[in-house]
DNA sequence: TATCAGTTTCGGTAATTACAGAAATAAATG
DNA sequence: CATTTATTTCTGTAATTACCGAAACTGATA
């Protein structure tokens, strides 16, 4: 009926469920989206329901989840209804994708945070020197690395993918890098 | 007596502690860690326990973790039997450090168990060709992600400073890169 | 308007995870 | 060898999170 009877497809999404959930993305939502990535068709949630064992209700905040993430999809078939979804199958743009929202729930709201800490401490001399350094520090160290990614993210793929190829010879273009260990 | 005492001090540890959670990492943990940061001096496990309000075993707990993750270091004071602990200062080997074990702990087994599975497939014309594909193809992806972090890994602290400066200006050194956004 | 699909909300429950506190063990110190 | 310090293990509990199932609500369709 579906790959989920294929014992192979059945490991790969609890394996998947079980990475999900070590990087904060909820078990059942991360085995919906294995279970989309395998489908080689539109699969609607009552088949995800019955294929995962798993609550309508779930199904239906799950796949809201999934869409908010911007690698599922929703499809309709002709002579049906009901809401169809697939899975973003070139796996670049889902890790781009990916990354993009986890940096705007979880990145952002804490450069904020931090901004807000150092200014608030900004002069006030009853507030111990190194912690104003040392939160500013990590306030600097987080909004380097994010404003790095948005450069790097707004490259072409054929770019990324070039200098992903390029590895460790990107260095050659870093005018005084003899060594390569460190 | 110590930066606990400090209210922005207290906000930073609780906003730390909270992105941990949300990353996968315990709770005391990450809020020792910021603890640990923001201090000027070692610190004792009893302090520790008092300043964040923890049971002495889970405090153990947390600090083998975070020596385990190598940004956590063991030193003694003079006159002073019991263990001190310091974080790491350094942002950027923080952050790689962390990374490299992340690695070694939740990417790397999915890479074998992606290998295995793969391998278990290969030529059996039971299994859905696209199902095969596409867990090969998961497999493929991450493999070479993980390549790209090792060599980009091995160079140099101050060679890789360098490269996020030049930020996408890396991709002049691509041929055919014309374009900047996709 | 009746029906179907979907979403959202809510109360209760199951499962998991985090944690405290005690006890046993180990290791180093003087 | 007694003492101090640290670690580990265990049990029970607290807290959190995940989830189901039902119901209410929305919106589209025929």
């Amino acid at each position: 009926m579906s790959v989920i009877q294929v014992p192979e497809a059945q490991e790969y999404i609890l394996h998947w469920g079980e990475m999900g959930s070590h990087w904060g993305v909820n078990r059942s939502v991360s085995q919906i989206h294995a279970l989309l990535y395998l489908s080689d068709r539109p699969l609607h949630a009552e088949e995800i329901c019955e294929a995962l064992s798993l609550a309508r209700s779930n199904v239906s905040t799950a796949l809201k989840e999934l869409q908010g993430y911007n690698i599922v999809r929703l499809t309709h078939v002709v002579g049906d209804r009901r809401d169809h979804f697939v899975a973003e199958l070139d796996l670049w743009d889902m890790f781009m994708a990916i990354v993009a929202e986890r940096k705007r729930r979880e990145i952002d709201p804490i450069i904020t945070r931090l901004g807000e800490l150092s200014e608030r401490m900004a002069g006030r001399d009853e507030i111990p020197e190194h912690v104003r350094h040392r939160i500013g520090r990590m306030h600097e160290f987080i909004s380097t690395l994010t404003t790095w990614y948005l450069q790097v993210r707004s490259l072409k793929k054929s770019t990324l993918i070039a200098l992903m190829k390029l590895g460790s010879k990107v260095a050659r273009f870093v005018p005084g890098s003899s060594g390569s260990t460190n």
